[in-house]
RNA sequence: GGGGUGGUAGUUCAGUUGGUUAGAACGCCUGCCUGUCACGCAGGAGGUCGAGGGUUCAAGUCCCUUCCAUCCCGCCA
């Protein structure tokens, strides 16, 4: 007999189930037993007398506890009205169990999981991951998690999208973030670097003609973390369309969301639509920040402020830091080098390029930001503008030879926009930390405790890449 | 790289001005209990007080060194 989810026994009043799952709570009455039994879809009480029992489930009844993994099988019985648990999604029912099979013992868990209030410290729930995520609430993360990328999926794939996985093996490249690098084993001494976003890929699919560009992207960044910033990988919901102005690109973006909280999140209030546009220079100077929280009701856990930040200089004043810099320049990119100037300003350029405005969009939710993207340059003779002006040297024009040459080949006007999925869900789901919504997260200084990685390796393997540690 | 906070039972924590045998809650074990639902009641086990050194008649408590955790700044779309 197969087996059924717990919440289906609600269905299957006087019928003969079998379920499977793990012992959540044991109560022992003396005589009588209850177990509540959960699996994934929730938790059934199961009610065991000896004298309903075979003589092999009474004898190993004494034996259970807490997170064995059992086999039941039983009859359905509604519950008397006293009895009711109105707190139980199946608590109008429960389970009298005729034969129990342990299918697998448990030792006690170094945390408990059935109250998610006594909390354990980050680095034990870290390293019992896969008991951490038998928490309700982390399972329900997952389970979100889980749904908004399906809706995200389909709803862009109706819309003409199409979906391309663009390589892990990539090529770092100067700009942003540290790279993570893989040593390469039949090239000794050059390296991959993992995509810190697919950004040149994208456009180039553009360059290639499939006009309406996504994907549920891997980016890798070798930086250190913070709540809202996972150390090391996190996924973005990376997107790029052809012949739409940053207008459209927004109405897309904005009517995507719009329909995933409605679909997905119909007790969320969006408090402003359509969503506001902010001007950069008006938006630091009013909030002192590029990313406002613009909630009415901040203790309103259903309220959504979503904002565009529009208008952002294309450069900023280039600080000693900047990895641009060449003798005696002085403009950095504001966000990344291939972000257009806005046709208006393009004379600008030559004369005062502190004052060109951008065609980079932010967009902001409470206090967050969820994701940038930007129309890009489409035109080589302005992207090499764009390059003098930050002092690319010819070394580091040469790096982006491959770009150069694609562009010589007919190039659709193009753009895009990268919301980062943990960051949404994060704030959908009321957590505060991006390790709540992802299944195996590394610690804030970027190891994870159950693999123990990133770990050391045998002499032989780094023999083999050309590699010596110092 | 810098700063804040913390490290005491399996877990989360309390521990006064330095003073006898280091406590609580939950968990765990044993017993009792046929309607509980985070059951209840009774009993019990469980400690390198992160590590090393110092001051003192006496250190969980004070000092020094060091390790670890966590949050923030730097960094980062």
């Amino acid at each position: 007999m197969p087996k059924i989810k717990t919440i289906d026994t609600v269905d299957k009043i006087n019928k003969k189930v079998v379920l499977k799952g793990w012992v959540h709570v044991r109560r022992n009455m003396g005589k009588i037993v209850f177990l509540d039994l959960r699996d994934r879809w929730g938790i059934v009480q199961v009610v065991c007398v000896p004298q309903e029992l075979d003589k092999d489930s009474e004898k190993i009844l004494k034996d259970i506890r807490p997170e064995f993994v059992l086999s039941i099988e039983g009859l359905v019985q509604k519950r008397g009205d006293k009895q009711i648990n109105r707190d139980l999604a199946t608590g109008t029912v429960e389970i009298l169990a005729k034969k129990i099979q342990i299918l697998s013992v448990a030792e006690t868990p170094p945390f408990e999981i059935v109250n998610e209030e006594r909390k354990a410290s980050e680095e034990l729930r870290l390293k019992y991951r896969y008991l951490d995520l038998r928490h309700e609430r982390m399972k329900q993360n997952l389970l979100v998690r889980d749904r908004v990328i399906s809706f995200l999926r389909n709803w862009l794939q109706q819309n003409d999208f199409v979906e391309v996985q663009t390589p892990i093996l990539s090529k770092s490249t100067p700009e942003g973030a540290r790279d993570y690098l893989v040593p390469s084993r039949l090239h000794k001494g050059k390296f991959f670097a993992l995509p810190q976003a697919p950004q040149q890929y994208k456009q180039l699919l553009m360059i290639a003609g499939l006009e309406k560009y996504f994907q549920i992207a891997p980016c890798f960044r070798d930086e250190d973390a913070r709540a809202d910033r996972s150390p090391g990988e996190f996924y973005q919901l990376d997107m790029e369309m052809s012949f739409m102005t940053q207008d459209e690109i927004l109405g897309l973006t904005e009517k995507l969301f719009t329909d995933l909280i409605k679909k997905e999140f119909p007790q969320k209030k969006i408090t402003k639509s359509p969503w506001p546009r902010l001007n950069y220079d008006d938006v630091i100077r009013k909030y002192k920040t590029d990313k406002p929280d613009l909630r009415k009701d901040k203790n309103n856990k259903d309220e959504l402020a979503f904002a565009w930040i529009i208008n952002f200089p294309l450069f900023v004043r280039q600080t000693e830091e900047d990895k641009f810099h060449g003798a005696g320049q002085t403009w950095a990119p504001s966000h990344n080098m291939f972000t257009a100037p806005q046709e208006e300003d393009i004379a600008l350029l030559d004369k005062d390029p502190g004052k060109v405005k951008s065609y980079q969009h932010d967009l902001v939710l409470n206090g967050f930001e969820l994701g940038g993207g930007a129309v890009r340059i489409s035109d080589m003779k302005i992207q090499g503008k764009i390059w003098d002006l930050i002092g690319f040297t010819k070394k580091q024009k040469q790096e982006f030879q491959h770009y150069l040459e694609a562009f010589k080949y007919g190039v659709p006007p193009h753009g895009g926009i990268a919301p980062g999925i943990e960051r949404l869900i994060m704030i959908l789901q009321g957590e505060k930390n991006l390790r709540e919504i992802t299944a195996f997260p590394l610690t804030s200084d970027g190891r994870d405790p159950m693999m123990d990685s990133p770990s050391a390796v045998v002499k032989e393997q780094l023999d083999e890449l050309g590699l010596k540690i110092l």
